[in-house]
DNA sequence: AATGAATGAGACTTCATTCAT
DNA sequence: CATGAATGAAGTCTCATTCAT
């Protein structure tokens, strides 16, 4: 005996022409974005194609261009948008503390826990630097943002000196040393959820002193 | 009759087929590799073409592939180059120093001083790590040098141990630290080789515990 | 229950899909047809997208075939409309004179106030004999308008001989000359009314024997 | 028994990578050229196609920008070379002249010989015009060279005003009136080599007046 | 009757690599 | 050893057309 069921099909039909049913444009751009983001992280700019981004939101090469104009358009928007859900969350962490290390330290937590949610953010960010330096474009379309970022931390400094915790003499050396460390730990270690508590935790002991005991 | 006159040429010709009388194999190879440096660093793996690494050693596309048989290998000969160059720098630094301490700041100089000669090194392993995010091929390629890099801090972080600067139980926060402080530096301001300078002396204060005050 | 109430709206909303009430079938495919004239007499068949069409006519591109099925057929459809007004004009124009010369007179006056009123018609028929040219399909469609064309004159040449104005033993020359020159002035010079005044100014001194006086 | 020949095959095996034997970059660049020119002369400037430019060189796509950086310098090297060719001959022909009726009976003739020897030149020449005013990087890439031909015909009615054949008040018109019958002969007829001939005495008898009597 | 999301084919261009010279 | 002509694959983008709403 045979037995006739509508089997569903492993592979999915390739789409039809025409508006599919069920489309909504604000979930597809979202969708585009989520997964250049991610693509991007992963690839880069440059080897990141536009094949990677359609097929991550599930439209073909051409609907791309009925949301953004470019290749380049969709990496300054995917950039607003994690820059945005990074410093608001940043912002809040801050606010809650009152002394320069309270404040990295809450940067460092929220930090790893926005890394543990979704790790393509901290991916995309650290990306970000690299793509700016090899393309001037980026550069120039994403220089406010990136002034945003700096000003972050300066002001985290600039509290640092107010509570006494930094001389002043050492503001510049602090401001440098900072933007190193959280790149230092968002670029190298960001990648592996271990290795970034490991890092934040080490950083924290540091400084408070508490990692390093002098030998004479 | 014909008589045949050596006549002097009124233009210079273009450059004539066959090998050039005053060229040099291993000479050639060189300035291949110093030229690919800079303009790996600068575009990186992808937007670099071989038409940039060709004009950058004075030859045409066709003839790299006298000297390699692919720009991928180019680029693992670069890697390589580079990384003997750094790192035997780093080695001697560290040999006159005897503490945790004293060598991370034998190495700090080192990089600084590197920096200052030919910043194309430091720009050009920053640029590793990415492309090698990006690139599989070169991830598994270029592995085991990454893997030598990791084991000269661990070595340091050992050493740190033995002396009694960093607590046995901390190994692992120092050492993913040691990780991120120095990848941070190099990738966040060794384009800026003030900024350099001002994060080597933040961060050596820091470790000396004289850039931060408890405030309570 | 349900109250149901007249809600202001605050800000405009963008228009709903469905059919809009104040569209009427006939004066938007008037609409597309004048503004297809202008678009394909500057752009030509190929650059024309139906983007230019569509916003030409104020409407989008999909409703462009509720009209038509093709861009190609609202070419056709430009076309007839366009070959249409201008010989009926012409004809009329004819019809008060009864010379060869007159006739000619005639056409070039009332071809120049035409481009005066609506340039885009001489426009767009300079355009059609090159995109005929360029495209076989084109050329097939619009054979037949051609041909009407290419009658006008003619008829006009035979009148010329009925009257004695042209040898017989001309007419071919006539023919061919006839059409030459007309279709100079509408190429050459339409575009530039001052040219184009100087130009049928020109060929009616010319005609009349008056513009070229012999030398030996 | 078996005899094996040495087939000739009847199409040509798609051709090897690498540097073809027999290659002459001479010669490729001028065959590329020659095929633009037939190729924009009958499509135009938009629907040439890459394709088109390839094969009727007989090379590939990619090739194409071995020569040349983009389609767009392909056409302004054909119309360089194009203009080049006819403006001289048309020198050379009117050098022999002393009149205006002279010169222009002159051009005619030698437009009616290149015509038969090569009629992509002339085609061409016509498509350009079109082409232009479709397109305004070329507008301004070849206006250089449309000043050359205005400047040539407009000394010609210089020449008839010197000789006294043209009144100098009508110096205007019969400007506009040769650069428009020149067109026409060109654009209207110069497809069909029997109309062209046609044309051409047709315009030679009304310029001598033998073409059109004058009734009352 | 109209919108606008989506497809798919094809255009222009770049580039790593190959190979005759 | 070196040049430079050529390929072929791939990438970014455009556009006529289709179709759910």
């Amino acid at each position: 005996m045979v037995i006739l069921v509508a089997m569903p099909r492993t592979a999915p039909e390739p789409r039809r022409l025409g508006r599919p049913p069920a489309s909504d444009a604000h979930d597809t751009r979202q969708r585009i974005l989520d997964g250049a983001r991610a693509a991007f992280a992963e690839h880069g700019y440059d080897a990141t194609t536009n094949k990677h981004l359609a097929v991550a939101a599930g439209i073909t090469t051409g609907a791309l261009y009925h949301y953004f104009d470019s290749k380049f358009d969709i990496y300054v928007a995917v950039h607003a948008d994690a820059q945005e859900r990074v410093y608001s969350r940043f912002t809040h962490a801050v606010a809650d503390t009152t002394t320069f290390i309270g404040g990295i330290q809450a940067v460092l937590d929220a930090a790893h826990e926005m890394n543990t949610v979704d790790p393509t953010l901290a991916q995309f960010l650290g990306a970000v630097r690299v793509d700016m330096q090899r393309h001037p474009e980026l550069r120039s379309a994403l220089g406010r943002h990136a002034r945003r970022r700096r000003g972050f931390f300066d002001e985290l400094v600039e509290r640092g000196i107010e509570t006494g915790e930094i001389d002043v003499t050492d503001r510049e050396r602090a401001q440098s040393l900072v933007r190193a460390m959280l790149i230092g730990l968002n670029d190298a270690v960001s990648d592996d959820l271990t290795a970034h508590r490991l890092a934040v935790e080490g950083l924290k002991l540091l400084l408070e002193g508490k990692l390093l005991k002098p030998v004479d």
